[in-house]
RNA sequence: GCCCCCUUAGCUCAGACGGCAGAGCACAGCCAUGGUAAGGCUGGGGUCGUCGGUUCGAUUCCGACAGGGGGCUCCA
């Protein structure tokens, strides 16, 4: 039998009946921590039989030897609240991103608080010291049934496997229409479940339960709210120190609090949750952006649009915003017999622009963009800092194009979103090409053919994607732009969806060059997304420290003391002059404070100057991320490598 | 909306078995003129989220509400 180890090296070791024999021929003091194997077809138990031809070991410090650790680690949790709180009823327990949680009903409906975390730590560490070895049983669903009789939510599990319309997923938790397996570690605790774990407790080198939160029970908010913990494991107490640093790190670009520190915007209660203002540094970047956004629209074929906040209901009605999605406009105004709504999208509104007269083929793809700030009601629980709010301003366009244009523009319009982003420094794209939902209108074959033309955008674009079954509008399939930051988080921006509704419930034509009327497609586009979400994720990216050009401030100039203020000046209007954005620390504190001062702004470049600057016409550049700051620099090499960094590149629009 | 947690000065936080509160930063004034991440002194600033209950007395204990945070559900 070939033995892959967990490095990709491989040895020949004759007569293996199981995983843990080969470990204890390769590896018998156990270094690599080997949790589980691969047989080629699936990751099993160490001690599971041989089966193929394959034995791929899996050490606990990989992405799936890390799922197998947080899965037991899940189970030791599960074990550790039915120990303390006895009548405890268990749901389910899967490892997830970095860690793992576990849902359950507590008896007489208690509620787990922050302080029984410790406490189920602290009973967790014994069952781990003890080190319980975990062994699988597989057993006939009645035997299951008898097994988990004092628990519903296992039974439920179990019963599911029955009926059909349950299977999703079930699976996973150790039932199917054979039998279901379980795992007992200790001599009381059982659960149900597929597998694998890792051989005994004692693998389990470092977790830490992180927090308690409520869930459904099945993720249906009408049945059973269970209490849910959330834990993390890992392969050593390093790597968990590691993790928790990651979390810190993440913190500490939160945009919320950046928001606070650079004074962007805020969220007065006085105005409403979800309702941000913008100060004047954030309202200037939000300037910046928008402004290179329209530039590039305007070069990229684009027309603008300008469209009202508020709308009667006929033009809801008509849309089907107010049959689909009344609970989430926000409530109506009566105004002279009237009935008016807060808009929740600006596509009805530019669609009556597309009205206003009769179109011809030579006016398509007509494109129209529009800043379009549009309110939606989201429930109070959601709102998330400017990623989630209530008033949020999209750069919103709907093109119109013939059917023959449709796969073309789609493809262009794909390059031109990749190159925006682009341009404010992000990478990493991925793609999402969401299907028709259950709850959808229109013809198979018109979700057929949009769906088609998305797809081959796609792979005309070359941006890599994924199919998301089900996830699209219910008017419309859609793709959505996914990036990475920074530290590796990825974020939802941009959305494209093709729209096989609108265009017949507005009854839009055009007159085609056969002298025809035909009814134009329609695309909705937001690249962004809302102006408001895109300006968090820039902040968490960059960690506030925005590129030159979108930097409140570009440069501060700190005269070293007051004989040299006048030489700051003229530094300063120098640069002003040139376009650069300017602010003077005048010497009315210590130069190390001022220079101190800066730094926290996170203002790209701070020039120092003093006697010998004024007297050779140099300044000494301090750049943001740099430690040793340039002394007697040339003003004129300074200003030619600012300009470079302050001017926003235009896009590189390719029309064909 | 539901579950858990939090709410003391503009910000970050300390504090008292229940006897009307404190630091650092920030802000203002004065002094200091300092060559690359915090100079010194002085001062202003809080009905301890709101309302109700218990109590001789509540910022502290209890309850409700509001706002915020972490999740769940939702996200056109």
């Amino acid at each position: 039998m070939l033995v892959v180890l967990p490095d990709g090296s491989s040895r020949e070791v004759p007569d293996l009946q199981s995983g843990a024999e080969a470990v204890a021929a390769l590896d018998p003091k156990g270094r690599l921590s080997v949790v589980a194997f691969h047989n080629g077809r699936e990751l099993v138990d160490l001690s599971s039989p041989l089966t193929g031809s394959e034995l791929r070991l899996v050490a606990s410090a990989s992405d799936e030897g890390r799922e197998v650790l947080r899965h037991s680690t899940a189970h030791v949790m599960a074990q550790a609240v039915l120990i303390l709180w006895p009548g405890a009823k268990f749901a389910i327990g899967p490892f997830i991103q970095d860690g793992f949680y576990y849902d359950f009903a507590l008896p007489g409906g208690a509620h787990f608080s922050d302080d029984d975390l410790a406490k189920i730590e602290a009973t967790m560490a014994q069952i781990i010291a003890k080190d319980q070895p975990f062994i699988r049983e597989e057993h006939s669903i009645a035997e299951g049934l008898a097994l988990f009789a004092d628990q519903p939510y296992k039974r439920e599990i179990i019963e599911g496997v029955q009926s059909a319309s349950a299977l999703d997923g079930t699976e996973l938790e150790g039932v199917d229409e054979s039998g279901v397996s379980v795992y007992r570690n200790g001599d009381s605790f059982v659960d149900l479940c597929r597998g694998p774990h890792v051989p005994s407790t004692s693998y389990i080198k470092a977790f830490k339960l992180m927090r308690v939160a409520g869930a459904y029970w099945r993720g249906d908010e009408k049945r059973d709210q269970l209490q849910r913990l959330y834990g993390t494991a890992w392969e050593s107490k390093a790597a968990l120190k590691e993790y928790i640093e990651r979390l810190a790190e993440a913190e500490k670009r939160d945009h919320r609090k950046l928001g606070l520190d650079l004074d962007m915007f805020h969220f007065p209660p006085e105005i409403g949750g979800g309702l941000p203002v913008f100060h004047p540094k954030g309202a200037l970047v939000r300037h910046l952006m928008e402004d290179f956004s329209m530039k590039s629209h305007l070069a990229g074929g684009y027309q603008l649009a300008w469209t009202p906040h508020i709308a009667k209901s006929t033009l809801f009605e008509i849309s089907g915003h107010l049959q689909w999605y009344k609970d989430g406009m926000y409530p109506p105004m009566e105004m002279e017999g009237a009935t008016y709504y807060p808009k929740p999208m600006n596509c009805p509104m530019h669609i009556l622009i597309y009205k206003s007269h009769q179109r011809s083929y030579r006016e398509l793809p007509m494109r129209l963009f529009e800043f379009g700030t549009v309110y939606r009601f989201e429930r109070s629980g959601v709102l998330h800092g400017l990623a989630r709010v209530r008033g949020l301003t999209q750069d919103d366009s709907h093109i119109f194009c013939s059917p023959a244009q449709l796969g073309d523009e789609l493809s262009r319009l794909l390059r031109f979103i990749i190159s925006l982003l682009s341009a404010f420094g992000l990478q990493d794209f991925e793609a999402e090409l969401a299907t028709r939902p259950d709850k959808s209108v229109g013809a198979d074959a018109e979700w057929d053919d949009a769906t088609a033309a998305l797809e081959y955008a796609l792979k005309l674009s070359g941006v890599s994607y994924v199919m998301a079954e089900g996830e699209g509008a219910f008017y419309a399939p859609k793709i959505d732009i996914h990036l990475k930051d920074a530290i590796g988080r990825r974020w939802q921006v941009s959305t494209l969806q093709v729209d096989l509704q609108l265009p017949q419930l507005f009854d839009l034509d055009f007159v085609d060059s056969d002298n025809v009327r035909k009814r134009p497609y329609m695309i909705h586009r937001a690249l962004f997304g809302s102006v408001e979400r895109f300006f968090a994720i820039l902040l968490e990216h960059y960690a506030g420290a925005l590129p030159a050009w979108l930097s409140p401030v570009q440069v501060a100039i700190a005269p070293v003391k007051e004989d040299n203020e006048g030489y700051a000046a003229q530094v300063a209007s120098r640069l002003s002059a040139l376009g650069a954005r300017v602010v003077t620390a005048g010497a009315s504190e210590p130069l190390g404070a001022r220079i101190r001062k800066q730094k926290l702004e996170k203002v790209p470049f701070i020039l120092v100057v003093g006697d010998r600057d004024q007297e050779a016409g140099t300044v000494g550049v301090n750049r943001r991320g740099s430690q040793k700051p340039e002394v007697d620099v040339n003003l004129e090499s300074f200003i030619a490598e600012l300009i470079i960094e302050i001017t926003p590149k235009p896009l590189e629009v390719d029309l064909a």
